[in-house]
DNA sequence: GTATAACCGAGACGGTACGTCGGGTCTTTGG
DNA sequence: CCAAAGACCCGACGTACCGTCTCGGTTATAC
């Protein structure tokens, strides 16, 4: 989301009051913390308004629609969150994506949850969050044949969606099985 | 703590009209397949009852919701389609359980979808259609220790949750790789 | 409602249970004590019928509307109130109107405002509770003219509707000063 | 308890978006159409906002119920409706009432109507349509002994109402019978 | 400076669905 | 056939939230 225009370094801006920083900061900040509270579905765009103090028109200006505005959110915080350097053994990344999952799970699984009912959303959602961390994940398993690999990260993020969306825990036990399952299959 | 109707093996029916059984059936059949053509989003509770040629009143009654409503009716057509003897050999289990995940992608996907939102919902949802599936797929695997079974069947059962959420398909060659997987770890 | 059909001293009943005086009587006193308390829109059917101890269909076999129920119990306990002989003189026919007016107040207030969205029921408001008296009030007053004594008639019916309707009270000084008025007017 | 504007004749509108009287006007102005072809009751606030080409909220935002929002529309035709200079003989008085109320007898009968089941609307009635026309006659009429002229006035407005309600013509014939009774009593 | 333009908070707007309520009908069991 | 019970259809209610529009004001560049 808001691509800028590649290769200027800020944008031109061509008169007229810039945006203002704090604010979108300020809302991505609430909107996150809101539906991390309380849950996706119970928060009103009035009320992210109101907790960032500002207007609801300053994040229609931005931001299409409330699930674009907590995908973005949840970039947000998630970048906030990224560790310095990604991990490069299986067991570690999964170690660490088990934490980011369970740390963010109320957000996550909201956009997911949106996500069923909209088609934009769902591919959004594909791109910008999971395939990049499917990448990660391709780095961090030893060559196989293309569609074996694949299949063994669908397999891997399918069962951390299966936890995630059911209630299950992604604890340690449940990294060890996947390791060693994931083990006996490279 | 005795059954009060007494030897009656249904309950008797002590006196008012009795439930309209003929509204009930028309009712979830409408939920299924409005929700099936148009998405569960799209549709509304009025248009639910004017399809099924019932008052709204007639829904609130007896459901709760329009998310528990739609997944009694996910039910009741999964109990329709149910074929006459379950499979025994893990890729006829897994051709059998995508073409049905298939079938019921849009109703399937809302519920999935409605139950982030609301954990009893959730909860219903693995008791009543997970956990069933699960206890069927664990009859098609060789024995093996709990631990690692159960963690293969949730990667199955993610992997077809992944596909089916993220638009991706559940087709010969899904089935075909799953297979081969779940035969590696056998 | 209900005429009796006018010759039979006991309607013929040709055979199946009678119906039950018992209940007739409960509803038309719950229904004019309810609405005497709380008023006609605050009250609904169904709790006529519980307070009488009686089915809604008991209610809508013998009334056609809440409306004719209520204005048939307004009648019975008019009936019921009704002085052994009519007053003869002006001032005490007034006195006696006043005094069943103030008492039902609630409820002729709520048939009277219930007849303004009801033609039939208006109708059936003039005939069987306004012209009767209209008919006792005309044997009290002097011969007239006939317009003349009609338009008296009716300006002492509306003042009596206009302070029953507007809150204000029928009290003795009201009965003086009308007494006074028409007996300007003779 | 000093107003806080300091001297701006009109609130100054302190952020916002400021109501939209035209909205306003087409909402009162359907209002009164809408009751006066149909009648109350046959009419819903959903059909009041369409009309208007409004939101249903926005009625709400501004009136708290559809009674009060038809009296404010008839307070609103009245006043479109007034005449240059008021009546000063009683027949001339009476002629305008007469012709007033029964143009717009179906709004007004609604009213007098709903006020029987409010007490709040009653007493808005009384003081905002009633009491400035009580006084309007009350210029027309020669002295009298206050009571005596509370109570002509009285009878005169219970005539009219009593003609209005029970759906008998507020006509020629009744203007010169309640003049010359008025005449006789002055 | 002053004009212009895009921004900002606030909050009213049109619209859609919600879940509830009550009127009047229908369908049971039982007397 | 009547009575109690209570489910049924229908349709209006008042509320909630969405995403848009319109104010008064603010803060930048451009002239």
């Amino acid at each position: 989301m808001r691509d800028p225009d590649m290769g200027h370094p800020r944008t031109r801006h061509a008169g007229g009051r810039p945006r203002d920083e704090r604010a979108r900061e300020a809302i991505l900040l609430a909107a996150y913390v809101l539906v991390h509270e309380r849950g996706y579905a119970q928060i009103t765009m009035a009320e992210i308004a109101a907790r960032a103090g500002s207007g609801k028109q300053t994040i229609y200006r931005w931001w299409p629609s409330k699930s674009a505005l907590v995908l973005e959110a949840l970039e947000a915080w998630l970048l906030r969150m990224a560790p310095a350097k990604p991990s490069t053994t299986f067991p570690a990344f999964l170690v660490e994506l088990c934490r980011g999952a369970t740390d963010a799970a109320p957000v996550l699984r909201s956009l997911v949850a949106e996500a069923q009912h909209d088609a934009a959303l769902r591919a959004q959602l594909k791109r910008q969050l999971l395939e990049p961390r499917r990448a990660a994940l391709r780095k961090c398993l030893p060559p196989h044949r293309a569609a074996d690999r694949e299949l063994i990260i669908g397999a891997v993020y399918g069962a951390v969606l299966y936890q995630l969306l059911l209630d299950e825990p992604l604890d340690a036990a449940f990294v060890r099985g996947v390791s060693r399952m994931v083990a006996r299959l490279t």
